[in-house]
DNA sequence: TAGGGTTAGACAGCGCGCTATGCAAGTGCG
DNA sequence: CGCACTTGCATAGCGCGCTGTCTAACCCTA
């Protein structure tokens, strides 16, 4: 009774985020990514040498997520890992030539992955739902 | 460069959807249900006794996670299955009693967690940032 | 009626979230 | 100095999404 998914921001949510994610895995896929592994390329990208403290922090994800992530990524030749010079505990997260390689075509997937997500929305549409996510996400992060 | 994440509706649907889960599930766990299996109940609260097939049109995800999300909910003694009388390849798919019960506290749980959301948004933002989100899936529906 | 395509469902394998633990290295205080 | 606390990371286990493949039942047509 009284409970419309077309109308539960959750539901919404989740679809909406499955669909972006599909619609990634297959643009990327070519280039031998996942979109876990794209998320992660984006901040080594803007700054190399991250530790996994600091990609956790940054995409908001649990550790043992990102620690699963990397050693995927390191498997896959994405990155490799160095002792951390001042923290015997750390490490530094390095990317690979072949992921500095990849650095143009994947945001290029990424991009045209937003594109047809916003086909149709002008301006200040996508400004207003960028907006409106931004205030949820807030709402919802104090725990 | 030039790829701002807070700006990227993918990222932020990604980071939403993720929340909302995260926070639904919290809701949902004293009651013994996830969220995938929350979904499902959704749909045969509204209608008793559908096919997997049914339930794959109207959740919208692949036959084979549904597969798995009934197996589960089997296991937890949240359906059962029972022969199509006219499809000798189908079933159909019964609430049990546990199930049944569920309903009002399991949809509080789901109403709680979208006003935690939405909170400090009137009524004219949800509605815009719903049609919003509904644009976007219709746009990424057709693959 | 027999054979070929289609459809319902199961199963294997994997990505990537999560929680819960465990361990080793760093830190701080008595 | 030594012992407790904290912190960085790994691992185990599970939910739930995906693709790909298999089987059995159904359907249609030659």
């Amino acid at each position: 009774m009284a409970f419309d998914k077309a109308r539960s921001a959750g539901y919404l949510a989740n679809h909406m985020a499955r669909l972006f994610a599909i619609g990634l895995a297959a643009r990327v896929r070519p280039l031998g990514l996942a979109p876990a592994q794209f998320m992660v390329l984006l901040e080594l990208w803007a700054e190399d040498g991250l530790t996994q403290v600091q990609l956790v922090e940054r995409l908001d994800v649990e550790q043992a997520t990102m620690a699963n992530t990397l050693a995927r990524m390191a498997r896959d030749g994405l990155i490799t890992r160095t002792p951390h010079p001042d923290d015997g505990r750390a490490q530094q997260v390095w990317l690979s030539e072949r992921a500095l390689a990849l650095e143009a075509p994947a945001k290029a997937c990424a991009t045209a992955q937003n594109e047809k997500a916003l086909a149709g929305l002008d301006a200040a549409e996508r400004r207003r739902l960028i907006e409106l996510m931004n205030r949820v996400i807030a709402n919802m992060r104090g725990r």
